[in-house]
DNA sequence: CGATTGCTTGACCCCCATCAATCCTCGTGG
DNA sequence: CCACGAGGATTGATGGGGGTCAAGCAATCG
């Protein structure tokens, strides 16, 4: 369980990579982890996080809630990727509440000790900048999507997006257990617009479905709809 | 026009007022100045920028294409701020086009003379990181907005984040000149959907509009319709 | 002072939100 | 082992929001 950040491969997928040796042992002292169950929260809205989670394993979604009361899934998070940086910086209570998809791995490490690297560590501080850049990169693409584009094209370019990012291999099912409510809540729509659609993109045999399990078929013809034609 | 940044006071709005005298100094010997005129372009989509822009005056958008072929308004920037930031920090080209709203004067800092600070000045970098960490938070709002609020309630908040932002003083006219098709640009809709709901408004005594100058009248019946009555 | 650009309004129709009913699939307890 | 209930998936019906085309109107500019 407490096994040790210096020989944890996972650091190498994100920005703990750039802590030294020394620090990663600090770390590794100070940092707690635990299994996170499908479902269950790591964080709410409103909540002070006080600290980065690091995900071992495991998948999940980054939500916030409108103001009309529902629930817009903002991120996917997996194996690798850092949670909650932002904390490292405001003082600010989180503005997203983060709920695992499937099982979860996760370390979590406060904020007061890997803020000492923050304030020490150059190379850790820009590659974290580098994150936050490519996050508002991304998330400005996500703006132009949700303004400019039909449901029909961002459930397409979400399921491209979930191929890319969660089927490990061809023919196999994506890699998480997204419900059919969480797809509505990715694109933007109610969830019986979302259903219809998939079953839409099932008979044109461009994906096919079992229960939760998505298999995604035809790519090509995916991307020109989410292009609009 | 080549005034010098240890003396100018628009540092302190922004993340150069974390630079020390002499790192100032040296900036102000590599930096360029110069005026834009409404319509003109600070730099396209796909331009690699290398450098920060720093806002003296003027307001200017920052679009993205879509697919589609429509602009969106990604954010809006004014007096004292920054663009490009993700150039220093990216190798990539800018994935943004940014054009003058209003006449603009901007100073251009080369990306190889600040990028020495952003490693050498931590309290600098702290403070880009903070930049970075607020506008992604303020990006996650704007989808949220964009992928579960009508358009009239888009528009009704796009009005009061105007008048906070651009409204001088009580009953005088926004200081920015948005046509009609930014606005629609902005909220992510058709340009003849804007403009009748911006009529609507006008019926109802909410706003009031002379050609492209807006007054705010009620800002909380806009807040009510905003968060959806 | 035409001419180009931006503003405004009307008409039309499709996309999609909403409500409702049914079916399916589990996990749980009798 | 089955019955049952609860939550998820699916399909139908319906109405309104908003996209699109089109035609006037105002304003700005060379």
């Amino acid at each position: 369980m407490s096994s040790r950040c210096e020989q944890c491969i996972i650091r190498q997928l994100n920005s703990l990579g750039e802590l030294t040796k020394d620090e990663l042992l600090r770390i590794s002292g100070c940092k707690t982890s635990q299994y996170v169950k499908k479902g269950e929260v790591l964080f709410e809205e409103g909540q002070y996080i006080n600290g980065v989670f690091c995900v071992k394993d495991g998948v999940c979604k980054v939500t916030k809630m409108s103001t009309n009361g529902r629930d817009q899934i903002v991120k996917l998070i997996k194996k690798g990727d850092l949670i909650g940086e932002r904390s490292l910086i405001s003082e600010e209570a989180s503005n997203l509440k983060a709920t695992a998809i499937n099982d979860m791995e996760v370390c979590f490490i406060p904020k007061e000790e890997i803020v000492k690297d923050l304030k020490s560590n150059n190379n850790f501080t820009m590659s974290i900048l580098k994150d936050l850049a490519t996050s508002l990169k991304e998330a400005d693409n996500v703006i132009v999507d949700m303004a400019q584009k039909t449901v029909k094209q961002r459930l397409a370019e979400t399921l491209l997006h979930l191929k890319k990012n969660y089927q490990v291999s061809e023919d196999k099912p994506l890699d998480i257990q997204l419900s059919r409510e969480d797809i509505a809540n990715i694109i933007g729509t109610a969830t019986e617009s979302a259903i219809r659609l998939l079953s839409s993109f099932k008979k044109e045999k461009l994906i096919s479905l079992k229960g939760k399990e998505i298999y995604i078929l035809d790519p090509q013809t995916l991307q020109q709809i989410a292009e609009g034609f």
